[in-house]
DNA sequence: ACATAATCGAGACGGTACGTCAAGTCTTACC
DNA sequence: GGTAAGACTTGACGTACCGTCTCGATTATGT
């Protein structure tokens, strides 16, 4: 029973296509409340009444969806072909530079830098990716395929590291076939001997 | 030919010393010129005199000078060795969420992501990191240690990444025993066979 | 129809006595827009928004109303009497030099110096001063006491410049005797010979 | 018996000449110790050495430096021929608000009205000014051209009163002649009845 | 001739205040 | 009660000068 003026969408909206044409123009430097206000014809209120002045939550709500799609674990009876066909699409797609996903993603991940509330939060949507990955080394384990002493969490901490290293530092980009060959060179080492 | 009184070594230190202080007590946001200026009890002008009020150069002048002595690259005959005596002092002094240094770490991290320009900046200090472990990797190779194909950028990204993403994300420890045994585990793949 | 929360009228009051305060303390010198803020617990900006750090208006508003008071011209039916009546009171209410109306006069005064724009709006002040005087000297030509040829603007800025160049320079007051003998030095050689 | 290396008359000159030729272009606003120096080529030291700092010192020296020979008495026998001889030429070339001095001139009087211990420095400047025309009119009266009982510096104040009014208050130009006949008006009723 | 001594230019130093910008909060009137 | 407008306090920005200080270089005097 909420009563009361609702939520304006038109303003919602607007804020949301300031706040992308700003960051488009002048990157994170050229952000803020009042600029977004301003430009969106709306009061610096609105935005702080919804988003908290939280730029990093705002930004990632203009480029969202992105990253909700579920990875379904594949299962193709091999731990490689398994972690192989998760981990090249997250390069392809989920982690790369130059896709819009990314800007979210490291906002995101900046954004739990400095806010332990959002930190705890985030953690779980991280567990929520790895899962898939932690699963598929598991039943590897199980099927024979890798040693009984492997830590699954190193090899799949190792994989993901990996692509959100480049990601964040922004030095190389990972591609298909690396992120293919970082599958093959993490498992190496761990693959049952006969 | 330079005339005029000469640069004080002192005030150098002191604003150095007052950067490192102030990033690893309140993280990237507790940082300014005019923070920094008080704390090492220095005219703000000396700060924009040298630094052009850049705190990206300041921060990664302050940490450079501040990690140089350990980054001596070991070359102990093993890559092996190489790699461990780098990445376990790493997991137990640098990237450990409990130690002050990781405060700071993150919040570089964070704003790197936020501001491209001090983005570039900041990759030169993660260069600076991984130049003696690849040069390390490039040894083994040259040695016969490694094979010939191996990318030694993926190796040594892997071995980083892990450390950062648990660093990042906060759901894992990595303990010196792991750090030794992410170097295991990802040689394994890249021994040249006998 | 100004929408918006309407100018604060305990910063408006706390600013004016601040100013008047550190005036009084210690004279022009010890005052600027940070100690004003400062003494008044009101924001820089809030003083910028109103006046435009401009410190001559600060203080004539605090001052003010002073010289608001119209100058009627007497005609008594005499030049002499006219504009006797009318520089005495000017010598020993306005610009006498330990009147709290002299501070804003001399403030209004210096700020028109250095300010072109200003400097119009201060000349229609003075034009506004000078009218009722001038109008007596014109009357008293036109009674045939004053001879034709007589530049009643030559006159008038005798008189008033008087006035002015020893309240700005402060070499000398003008008593309200001198300011009448003034009056008569000036009509001298301008009486219609009889 | 000074032993050392003498002060550099060349660095003197070069200041004062800075001091002036600032003080024309910008007006007091412009002056600084710093931009002194700079523009005279000189350590700021050398200027705190000789004149501490003191800006209304150093502006007063270069003034009366510069209009020093102007100034001399001329004693033609005439009361009228003498004030004339000075009256016209500083309506002609120093309070003319289209020459450079003029902006010098009014930037000093304004500074003054702010600025109390340069006030007192800026008196003994127009003292300086004031003294040749004081005396015209005192060598008047013991010549008997002039009554016992005139008040010299009242005349005095009215004839350069005249001209600062105006040149302060921009509404109106002294003309050559209106100077002259300013001589006229205000000596009218002085001249002793033959 | 050569030390002594005060000057000179340059320019870095710790500071104060400037005027601007944005942050986040608060107060209106309107819808 | 949500909203646009806009004033509020706070605090950092980057700049300009302040008056002091250290340099190396220069220019006299006094031995």
């Amino acid at each position: 029973m909420p009563s009361g003026r609702p939520r304006s969408l038109a303003s919602q909206k607007a804020i949301l296509a300031a706040t992308v044409e700003l960051l488009e123009e002048g990157g994170w430097g050229a952000m803020s409340v009042e600029g977004i206000a301003a430009r969106a014809r709306v009061g610096k209120q609105t935005i702080y009444r919804w988003y908290g002045g939280d730029l990093g939550r705002l930004v990632v709500e203009a480029f969202i969806g992105a990253s909700d799609e579920r990875l379904e674990p594949p299962d193709t009876g091999s731990v490689r072909e398994d972690l192989v066909g998760i981990v090249v699409p997250v390069a392809r797609r989920n982690l790369r530079r130059d896709r819009g996903t990314a800007l979210a993603n490291r906002s995101l991940m900046a954004h739990a830098q400095a806010n332990d509330e959002f930190a705890a939060t985030y953690r779980t949507l991280h567990e929520h990716w790895r899962e898939p990955m932690l699963e598929a080394v598991r039943r590897g384990i199980r099927r024979g395929e890798l040693r009984e002493d492997v830590d699954p969490h190193l090899l799949v901490d190792l994989l993901l590291g990996l692509q959100w290293y480049r990601l964040l530092v922004g030095h190389r980009r990972v591609t298909g076939a690396q992120a293919a060959a970082s599958v093959d060179t993490v498992l190496a080492g761990s693959m049952a001997t006969g």
